[in-house]
DNA sequence: AGCGTCAGGTTGTCAGACAAGGCGAAAATG
DNA sequence: CATTTTCGCCTTGTCTGACAACCTGACGCT
């Protein structure tokens, strides 16, 4: 199976969304947690009762019950046995990560402060880098490099294979928690990356830098490294923008 | 009842813990978190099955099943239907600050990782707050330092100024993205930090270099205000390390 | 080998039941 | 009337049983 890559085939293949088969208590959750945090519900205020969000959501007590154990576990919502549902106070940190990834996303403020959060995190993550890759972290980052040289026709494997660069050298950096942050901010602006794919004319661009970012790390120059990331990051800073605002007039419609 | 607060009996009632009356969901999720964590199953492993979960923690599917839920919520564990419960390859970012939270902080390596990544977290964001700070949040700011000069004598007080100093400068940067991932990283080293209270020494020297931090915001110079944070920082990692080897000893017990 | 088909195990969801906890109103008490 | 106690109702916690949807591996056919 999938034995033949390169050809018609992986063109098929390769534009399938992995169909998003949610299950309720899932659906039934995220929804909560969306209403909630666009503040349909104040911190503190009461959840309508379980019996109610059944009927609201047409779902099963035990559907509606995991979602509500779930929303309690990461600490946004508390539950009082006999008491009722109640939206946390200070709805701790943990949460945070996924916040955005519901349609929040259409919030100016907000995306411009994951790109400055991403800017910062991944640029400091490339200085710590510079300082702790070894010699065989740096040769499969240039064996990535040669192959974003010839793959600049393929904008979908080209990006794939970004992605890896920067994986590899979050990874090289020797901080898991840092760099587990950094995933968490990637996964969150995730959506946003693939539809830049388009940008073609990027790709040549990102060649180039990324040449630049390894030759500092070669060098092991922590500075310069994280200069070059920087200057990398940037260039996509206009492509989100002009995006986002693509998305927000549709969301007029 | 509880009128009378001054007295022997809030002696009594000072010392008692919320008793932990958790759900037993809840506590089916953190036993087996707690084990994946320790590494009881493998990254990709496959867990028993639900009946079998439910023999072996004596809960019913119920309890179990809201226990699984929040954890493939939070993407510890992936569940497919039909096809058991797996746990999740790359841990998502989103499960991160809780990793730690069980008893995994007996791990040298990690407790490096999360300082460092305060320190680099606290830094940036101290030099953006150097550009974005007003000149209100400069008076509240300046008032806290004041305050800490007066409290020099109650260590627990002190240490909530300067928790309060913190987050108004967290608040202050204006990213709420890097200023919540700040506080999660924070809040995992709560148990550490209020333990670090005891080095009373630190207070006048806390005090100074707020000071300097200060002097920095005021003068909006972003490069020297993340300099002398950064210098704030430090001088805890030496007694965060020395806290970490006294708790590592009591756990060879 | 490759391709249906089928059976058995596993998860998803529902409904019903009862215990246990919490809240407020009614009732008992002074 | 004010205060306390009691009681009933609502809500959450947990269990059980049932069935649908789903996945996996084995079997048999081509």
């Amino acid at each position: 199976m999938l034995k033949f890559v390169g050809d018609p085939l992986s063109k098929l293949l390769n534009g399938l969304d992995p169909l998003p088969r949610a299950t309720l208590s899932e659906q039934v959750a995220k929804q909560l947690a969306a209403r909630i945090t666009a503040g349909d519900w104040q911190p503190g205020e009461k959840l309508p009762s379980e019996a109610e969000l059944c009927k609201a959501f047409h779902v099963g007590r035990s559907s509606l019950r995991e979602a509500l154990t779930s929303l309690a576990f990461i600490g946004l919502i508390r539950v009082r046995a006999g008491g009722g549902s109640y939206v946390a106070e200070q709805p701790s940190a943990y949460f945070t990560s996924s916040w955005l990834s519901k349609g929040t996303l259409n919030n100016e403020k907000a995306l411009e402060d994951f790109i400055e959060a991403r800017l910062i995190l991944e640029s400091e993550l490339t200085a710590l880098c510079a300082v702790r890759i070894t010699e065989a972290e740096l040769d499969e980052l240039a064996l990535l490099v040669e192959k974003m040289k010839l793959r600049s026709g393929n904008a979908d494997e080209f990006w794939k294979l970004d992605l890896s660069f920067h994986l590899l050298m979050g990874a090289a950096a020797k901080n898991e928690v840092l760099n587990n942050i950094l995933k968490g901010v990637r996964e969150q602006m995730t959506e946003l990356i693939s539809k830049s794919l388009l940008l073609k004319e990027g790709m040549a661009q990102a060649v180039s830098q990324h040449v630049k970012v390894l030759e500092a790390l070669r060098q092991h120059n922590p500075s310069k490294a994280s200069e070059a990331m920087r200057t990398h990051l940037q260039s996509f800073q206009r492509g989100y923008k002009v995006i986002f605002q693509e998305l927000a007039q549709q969301n007029k419609d």
